[in-house]
DNA sequence: GTTGTTGTTCGACAGTTATAAAACTGTAGT
DNA sequence: ACTACAGTTTTATAACTGTCGAACAACAAC
């Protein structure tokens, strides 16, 4: 069945450890998984729902954004984010490959 | 057709954040691979491929086993490190979910 | 224009961490 | 016992980072 035309999505060694390093933050983790939630959110409502400034939310979401897992888009006053999910997924399938294949050579 | 046999194997939260913690530091990741490049690689062998000094090698190897990542065995005079690739499944399968994506049962 | 709301950026601070170097532990073979 | 090698722990340091708060910028409505 896997006719599989989708889109590779690969990433790059520099992406690929912008991604780890935005994952590894529980607190940026469940940002993401806050806008995952939806299929938009707009940024004031994470203000709202997290007790922290708005100040360190545009922080986390502008490494969210350098690490490509997410994209914004302005909507009048208020900024929309959401979840790029190629990138997840291809992270999570660089990871599997970069663990994959054990080699032959073993000592 | 894979027939399921063990290994659900899910994370805690905790688990679930030593992991991204412990994947987050691209030496590490680099050390995880060397490891994973083979069934089984000594210690020593990794403080020559790697231009860090031993202790860094050993503070590293302590995230990864804490990480659950990796699982270590005394071969007499060396230490033999193993990757526990359950975990790294089990960290893209949660990874997945988090996102609301159906995690690649056989990939 | 002014005012209010939304988001960014800029110090500053506290906590974390990757690293080395030295001291220490353990193990193997003299 | 001693020597050599393998790995851990300790100490110190430099760099990084999550956080706040305040100043700033952009936008909407007045």
């Amino acid at each position: 069945m896997s006719t599989r035309t989708v889109t590779p999505t690969t990433l790059t060694t520099r992406e690929f450890e912008l991604v780890a390093k935005a994952l590894s933050d529980p607190r940026r983790m469940a940002l993401l998984e806050a806008i995952g939630s939806a299929t938009t959110f707009p940024c004031h409502q994470l203000c709202e729902q997290f007790p922290v400034s708005k100040g360190t939310i545009s922080h986390h979401m502008k490494e969210l954004l350098r690490a490509g897992l997410i994209k914004a888009r302005r909507e009048g006053q208020y900024i929309h984010y959401e979840v790029r999910r190629e990138t997840i997924a291809a992270y999570s399938n660089e990871l599997m490959r970069r663990m994959g294949q054990p080699g032959p050579a073993d000592a």
